[in-house]
DNA sequence: AAGGATATGTAATGTCATAACATTCAAGCC
DNA sequence: GGCTTGAATGTTATGACATTACATATCCTT
């Protein structure tokens, strides 16, 4: 069980659990104004214990944001993005046969994975033609 | 066939090739303050440039750039990178397997990609132990 | 030679992230 | 209670990555 948030990395984490979207740590910020954040280090401070305890991803290509689609099981599999560049949404997913296989190769290079960023960026079905 | 670089995608595209580990554009920039570059810009647009051509990858999680490994057949598979967070050294590979269960999964959420992004950071296997 | 597209040069600014240091808060122990 | 210790917080400054806007030059085509 993850202990109790502490004051900010509550407030950071409701701010993500309420986007639609991803956000920047400095979006993040700008929206906790009003709650006594002033500077960004305390919002990179309580991503950090968020993303630590599973509940917050960073998405790489997009230097943001998300909170984690399934908060509940803080599960430590491999997880697959797929973000639409027109409405920002997120699909948040897993692949085992993917998984397999980038662990077939790591094993097969003496590589140790330490963290795996799988991020697809295109347009989502509700997007396609808009764009 | 890749038109001729022009002068300054030249200049980065040495820099890069004679890397043995990604660079940052202003990393970049630095090393070609003697051939008369001054601005990030300058960098920034060859970068653009010879990625187009499939001549060089950004490494998303490390807001870096790499010559490509297979400069020759600028082919539009899609790529996995392996990067060693100690010696900082990349391996470039690509997997089938991998391709198809991603285009599974895009086609039947009606997501249409555009680029894809699989990272692998960690320790090669030199380095792992002294990590 | 003229026009258009591409490449270049330069300054300024915007965006993302961390270092360094001081202070506060909460929990355990004497 | 008073003390220690570790975590969290607050604040300033700075570092690292990237783009906007505008001016100039170069090359290719007609």
């Amino acid at each position: 069980m993850s202990a109790d948030l502490t004051r900010n990395q509550t407030l950071v984490m409701k701010t993500l659990s309420g986007a639609e979207a991803p956000l920047s740590a400095y979006t993040i910020l700008d929206r906790l104004r009003d709650d006594g954040l002033r500077a960004p280090l305390q919002v990179y401070r309580a991503l950090d214990k968020l993303t630590e305890m599973g509940l917050v991803h960073r998405l790489e290509s997009l230097n943001a944001f998300v909170a984690c689609a399934h908060p509940n099981c803080h599960q430590q599999e491999l997880i697959a993005f797929a973000i639409c560049e027109t409405c920002g949404k997120v699909e948040e997913f897993s692949d085992e046969v993917v998984k397999d296989r980038l662990d077939g190769w790591t094993r097969a290079h003496s590589f140790r994975p330490a963290k795996t960023t799988i991020e697809i960026r295109g347009n989502c079905g509700g997007c396609v033609g808009k764009a």
